[in-house]
DNA sequence: TTCAAAAATACAATCGATTGTATTTTTATT
DNA sequence: AATAAAAATACAATCGATTGTATTTTTGAA
């Protein structure tokens, strides 16, 4: 048992056998008879050999390895799309290196260079909510180099994207809260260059339009959806008038939105109903429940690393663009049930 | 604005600069006039060249990367000791690997193997639960590959390991509790492979001995102290005489214990308090809030990761184990306050 | 036993960047 | 203008593994 740097080139030394054969019998070539194998194999083990990864790679050109950049590693939203990336990748033999951008376009800049200069075979990406061009990303895109989004697409340019219906989870989610008798609903809305929170959005006014409640800009309150966003869409409701309903673009704002106004009284969903989106864990944990839109997101990483693969194996593939909706679904709890 | 496999010897054919000049150029080195540089740098930009991080790490043999091996990503805890390893390794001009092991050894394994293979020059690893012995990682941490443990130590080799004082935090919950005027106290506990667990339990015991009261080997419920795990260790409680508290080794089986014990009736925290471990973001929004010991996360991300670019820069320190001990606190909420 | 085909192994170039040494060019001093 | 010192650049080897081609060895059929 020695020490780390022991090469393909020790262990011909050793043996003196060529290199070369040396590489083919660690790759289990059949070019190798099975005696010098095992000779091989026993003196690799004995030597503590460890194949460099970074040479073979160069030589190779072939990294074997593809990466993923979410806003945030501790949304469960996320952690479970990566847990659906990483079982596709473990059964075609890739690895994944997960980054977190912050919600910072910079990190995200930043990340896509060092993945890139890493010579990863390709990139999974949820962009930042800072995210307004794809300067970053549009030439490696144009160069066929394959690259998905997923959750938070990007249509920009000719891309593949993996996202869910957020048009009609957000009409289901008003839907469903006119459909109990709300008449002024709030919704909760995030940045809108991200398409995501302009189709919640959309979801929401053609909900309301299909079922004849007109339409108040003052009802929508946009923010980043951040915890403390939450407590001040939630003051700031108080001042609207005979407000019935909230219907919130995630989760957490829904949550912290609530917290302060049961702290004011305020009885949910008896005043106020609440839909959130996203059906974190601490949905179900919380009281009153929150009645939100499940998002299929171990299915959404198999399917985004899916493509990717299938991109990565046939690049013409990646050329053509396309996107794929999956359908979420709206899990109704205690604070919308009357 | 061409493809991506431009390399510095696309730049010195084009402006007939021998490579190794393009190189230093690249590199600011000071061998290099400026006037050279200039045209280098702004050919390489029309090229749209971009560095092969492989073919450099192979040379100097140097990555500039290390890797962090969690059991989950999705863990608030966890994802805040990335949180401040990132910030650090940030400064140090660091590229950090993340992956979580989900609480397997094979993965885990892995894992190891992966990082190394990539040749990372450090890691910063909590270990799994199911991991028992160390063979993946002793002969490394042998040799002087700078390895350190945070969270869940490691004691069996010469280890750096960063840790928080569960002795006195699990000290401190109980004590908590038997001021509060509990008498039998339940614990919920962990794998006891983990020393981490082992500590929590002493703690425990020793605030029995200390206000003596006696200790029951039947008081502790001993699992893996997931959301299924609480469940079955309240339902267990129930068959226990009168228990009037529970001391658990992390919030989440916590957590789900008393959402279990609710629906029977028992009133959190006149029938059973309640005190958890970790200070989820969960535990101060479920009710009643969760009383739990806080830890230090981001500031044990920082120190661990401090810690190993100290061992990475100076190798001979990476032979000197040493311990570091962070202090827990912990937050009173309304689940033990009377 | 002989010899062609097949199997096993060796040779040598290569991936892209870095770096010690050698050479050329520039600068500055007399 | 001559020349030594300094600056800039070129040459060539190297990191470790892979792979096409060449060579040697083995196999098996006649």
């Amino acid at each position: 048992m020695k020490n780390n740097n022991v090469t393909i080139h020790d262990i011909s030394r050793a043996l003196g056998i060529d290199s070369s054969t040396v590489s083919r019998a660690l790759n289990n070539s059949d070019r190798v008879s099975k005696k010098t194998k095992e000779k091989i194999v026993e003196k690799a083990a004995e030597l503590g050999y460890q194949r460099n990864s970074l040479a073979s790679k160069l030589r190779t050109n072939r990294t074997n390895t593809i990466g993923v950049i979410v806003p945030r590693i501790s949304r469960h939203f996320f952690s479970s799309v990566i847990s659906g990336i990483e079982e596709t990748a473990f059964k075609a033999g890739f690895d994944v290196i997960i980054c977190q951008s912050l919600e910072s376009i910079d990190r995200e800049k930043k990340l896509v260079e060092t993945l890139l200069s890493n010579r990863v075979d390709g990139i999974l990406i949820s962009i930042s909510m800072e995210t307004t061009n794809l300067d970053h990303l549009d030439n490696y895109k144009k160069n066929g180099f394959p690259l998905i989004f997923f959750d938070r697409p990007c249509n920009v340019l000719e891309n593949t994207n993996v996202i869910i219906d957020d048009l009609k989870a957000g009409f289901d989610a008003t839907a469903h809260l006119i459909e109990r008798g709300c008449k002024n609903i709030v919704h909760f809305s995030g940045p809108q260059n991200l398409e995501l929170y302009r189709n919640r959005k959309k979801g929401y006014t053609n909900a309301l339009n299909a079922y004849g409640i007109p339409f108040s800009k003052s009802l929508v309150i946009e923010s980043q959806l951040m915890q403390q966003d939450g407590i001040d869409a939630a003051r700031q409701l108080l001042k609207l008038p005979k407000v019935d309903a909230v219907f919130s673009a995630n989760d957490t704002a829904a949550i912290s939105a609530m917290q302060y106004l049961k702290t004011k009284n305020i009885n949910i969903p008896k005043d106020i109903a609440f839909v959130g989106f996203s059906n974190e864990p601490i949905s179900a944990i919380i009281e009153p429940s929150l009645s939100t839109i499940n998002q299929p997101d171990f299915e959404m990483g198999k399917v985004a690393s899916s493509l990717l693969f299938e991109q990565i194996k046939n690049k013409k593939y990646a050329a053509e663009n396309q996107t794929k909706i999956l359908k979420p679904y709206l899990i109704i709890r205690n604070s919308s049930k009357f």
